[in-house]
DNA sequence: CGCGACGTTGATTTGCCTCAACGATTGTGG
DNA sequence: CCACAATCGTTGAGGCAAATCAACGTCGCG
């Protein structure tokens, strides 16, 4: 198991010590997840979150028609996890799915608290990576109240460079809110300009 | 001034012992604010974080046809402020202007660094805070791409049941995203049913 | 090979916006 | 305390953005 990835991740934020990396492997597992495998279902307890070091992944909810909306694609060095069943130990909503094989890296909730107990630089490390998440999805809020599709897809585009070109227009489409037709219409439209 | 709104908040995720109260308080600068006026305004930096002792602010963006697209309400006990500008030192997209004749306690950037530095019990609160600040936007995002105005209408009154009869439906309308007429249709269609 | 996901196009419908107007309420200055 | 302005909530007519439904060719994959 290469702990190197999550490591420099963190790294990024707080560098840890000898102890605080043998603490952490010792609660890590590795976990290989194939195209179309779910990780997480509706009606299950987020029992991890998972830091992706290979692959992409992404967690979406399934409305009463059965149409999927997608909150979050995490790639590498990215984290995925419904938060808030993780923390409130209480059914989710949602459905984490891999788009692509990958391998990612598990900690579970009793482990987490454990860690956060023990060694406050994951407090530190955590409360850095989920403001700028929140920071990031504070954009997105305003973006959907005040911008049309076409902008949203624009954005979207600038956003997640790495991104676009790895995942179906399908997939875009539930991310920024638009039925897969309208968005091939905003595209015909922004290449004919 | 009067910090117990402060602590009990605090305490209701860790106690504080007395030196992180002095200290505390020693970095905390209390503000009266009328109605109207505003604690930040696009181009400036946001340079504190406030908690709200008691009355109610607004954060929102101007948008290139001058209209208001509010992101957030804060009330007795809410925290408001952007982070993204208080964190990057950039200048800032919104604006956040009081509603109602408001008290509220002030943490400037580089005492909240200090705070964070010395005294790790408040990594450990701002993290759970943002965690559930975190999760409730997510939500919102959510509804966002995939309800309808009505929808997301109810869920307002049901998530906010002590916001919605202090401000005025026009406030109501630019959170949830549609026009305050239309707000208007939407709430007459209610009615009839 | 055959099936299912994908991307596209067109016709039609619907949700929501824009603009304009109005009375009721609130706030404000003289 | 009154007069006036500003904001609010509502209604209606018309228009536009985006959804829905249906159809079709293409591609990748089992």
């Amino acid at each position: 198991m290469n702990l190197l990835p999550i490591i420099e991740h963190f790294s990024n934020y707080t560098p840890l010590d000898d102890l605080e990396i043998i603490e952490l492997r010792s609660k890590i597992s590795e976990k290989k997840v194939k195209r179309r495998q779910f990780i997480l279902q509706e009606g299950d307890v987020c029992k991890h979150i998972s830091f992706v070091v290979d692959g992409c992944l992404k967690m979406y909810k399934v409305d009463n028609k059965g149409s999927e909306h997608n909150l979050q694609f995490s790639i590498e060095n990215g984290w995925i996890a419904d938060l808030g069943s993780f923390y409130s130990g209480k059914q989710s909503e949602l459905y984490i799915e891999a788009l692509e094989q990958s391998t990612i890296l598990q900690i579970k909730h009793v482990d987490m608290i454990y860690l956060y107990t023990n060694y406050p630089k994951f407090d530190r490390i955590f409360r850095v990576l989920i403001e700028n998440a929140f920071i990031k999805i504070q954009k997105r809020v305003l973006q959907n109240i005040s911008s049309t599709a076409e902008e949203r897809y624009l954005d979207f585009l600038n956003n997640y460079p790495n991104l676009f070109n790895r995942i179906s227009n399908v997939q875009i489409a539930s991310y920024i809110g638009v039925t897969p037709e309208f968005l091939s219409k905003i595209r015909k439209n922004i290449t004919t300009k």
